[in-house]
DNA sequence: GTGAAAGCGCTAACAT
DNA sequence: ATGTTAGCGCTTTCAC
């Protein structure tokens, strides 16, 4: 069913069923209304394609994601992002585009989306230090909102992030609070400006104690389960143990609680592990009792910000770069007791 | 840059210009070279939904994915799989579409998409027994296939599929090799396909030792975390508690490790966790050591096969539907000892 | 308030 | 081997 078809049915012109389906002012009331009636029961849907040609829009969001080249590893909170970005653009009637792509081609892709006009606009994931992605985006015209930030000059363009050096500035805190000062940091790879973020909001809260980071306690690596366990094992078996982690991504903690129960430690007594990047949630009485609930319902919501931030720019063009700091929902209990042997 | 620009700027008819882009025989080769050449000088690309629009054919795949509107989580293994089929689609020029959208809207999504025209085929993930989507796809027209199965009928329809019970009954017979005789089965919800294999798999391989499936250990759920936590911290409490899991998820693993940590057990003492969907690894005398390497990169590689199949379906039409039953990839290793005191 | 006609950027018959 | 022309399905002037 389309629309000369429709309007065939309907013995009007294909303009005025335009313009009736798309509540242009100019129409008659009960023709509209008469119009819109038998589209629904005809279950006519307007062809996207040819919409996006004669609009010059194309009603589509792209999302590119990088595929590390050495790893092959997909981080798996785009699903969350993800999801909450399509959310948005259902909402909305936007498509979503999503290239999977070697991140050696990610120039190219951009270009390509670029030049085909495929999409209205781009969301940028996982931005490193002074990405060249950015100048690249504005140089070819493309809208853009960035989730996390590339570094200097955060101003000039639009992005949605999540507070990360506050985040782990106040975990940090939260753990010296209960005692412990040999506090471990297994981090991200601190190009990228996330894991940059929070290593500068662990250090900062060291700092304002007095204490002297150790760098013996400080990991920075891609994030795999393995790197957590070879990390936490290591500094495990040292000759002055962390008795609590800060962890960057729920994978790698999952190494590091694999790393404490193969050393026969345990967790709550020996160590106090911190997670961040998921939900996790305890048993206690029979009641469910969330023990970190970090990043991934923000970054859920990061993902609906960032849509809604771009759906934003496409429609209201000119505007000034806008940009959102969300505070992460670190809720700390019940697993994350005080140290059992404060120095 | 558009053909009409190109052409101008080539002094050659748009049709010209098309027909050596696109490889048409009929055109002089030098005329191809130097069309070619100066594309590429001007940066030129077709503009994808005049393409489209012409040509009756997208180039897009859709993929659906439904998050529960109970729990709203996004299963992470999509990730994998959007992955692997990503690759094959910009191997082939093609772009993938996502929807995210409420498992309620399901059906509204799939009629949208193929009314709309916007999807040359789609990826239908997670059936259900009988899954009603795989008639209402017949039923417009639209191309498809399906990762995993829907029960019956399996002949019907293309799919690819990890063959979940052999990969089950395997794993068991695995643990009762071990000496294993109490083992526990700690599943997704069964009217889910693969659930449902994977049940049949681990129920065969007892039966064939002549031992009876315990209902008390055997949980089937929507695999979360605290499900495992909960699942596991019930049985090992029990009367006769388990030596051994076979867990149909990472997540609900991590929850499975966590209450054998928090009742003070110790795994490859007490309990041996066989850990399905996802790869983890073990450190031995400082080498990696895989000890499970399941369908993490399965998932994956079926999202290649599905892919792959897909085009091959667009492409040539009319063909029977195929099917692909991929073995999964059990490597089972360190953390999986014989059991502690065999009954 | 409604309609006729042009055009978005491309491909595909149908010439030549 | 190259060009002319007519669409693909929609929106958008411009007339009425």
């Amino acid at each position: 069913m389309n629309l000369k078809e429709l309007s065939a049915i309907l013995g009007l012109s294909q303009t005025t069923v335009s313009r009736a389906l798309n509540d242009y002012p100019e129409v008659n009331e009960a023709t509209r209304q008469r119009v819109k009636a038998v589209a629904r029961k005809n279950n006519y849907r307007p062809n996207t394609r040819a919409k996006g040609l004669a609009t010059g829009r194309t009603l589509t969001i792209g999302h590119v994601i990088p595929v590390s080249t050495r790893h092959e590893i997909v981080n798996p909170i785009f699903a969350d992002f993800i999801a909450g970005a399509g959310e948005i653009y259902s909402r909305n009637d936007y498509d979503m585009l999503l290239s999977v792509v070697a991140d050696v081609d990610e120039e190219r892709v951009y270009r390509e989306l670029a030049s085909r006009r495929s999409v209205d606009g781009v969301i940028v994931h996982g931005p490193r230090e002074n990405d060249p992605r950015i100048a690249l985006l504005q140089e070819v015209g493309l809208p853009f909102v960035v989730h996390g930030r590339a570094g200097t000059g955060d101003s000039g363009y639009s992005w949605v992030d999540v507070n990360n050096r506050r985040a782990f500035e106040r975990a940090t805190n939260f753990l010296l609070d209960l005692g412990h000062r040999r506090v471990a940091l297994i981090n991200g790879v601190e190009t990228m400006h996330f894991a940059n973020r929070r290593r500068a909001g662990f250090v900062t809260a060291l700092e304002n104690r007095g204490l002297r980071p150790d760098p013996a306690l400080m990991r920075s690596e891609e994030m795999t389960e393995y790197f957590g366990f070879r990390a936490a094992h290591e500094m495990l078996s040292g000759p002055t143990p962390p008795s609590a982690f800060l962890i960057s991504s729920m994978i790698t903690a999952i190494g590091v609680r694999r790393a404490i129960g193969d050393l026969g430690l345990k967790l709550g007594r020996d160590v106090s592990a911190i997670i961040h990047d998921d939900e996790l949630s305890y048993l206690r009485n029979g009641e469910e009792v969330p023990i970190f609930t970090a990043t991934r319902s923000s970054v859920r919501h990061a993902g609906q910000l960032c849509a809604e931030m771009l759906l934003d720019i496409i429609r209201h063009p000119g505007q000034p770069p806008a940009q959102k700091l969300l505070e992460a929902d670190l809720t700390v209990g019940m697993s994350t007791g005080p140290a059992a042997t404060p120095d």
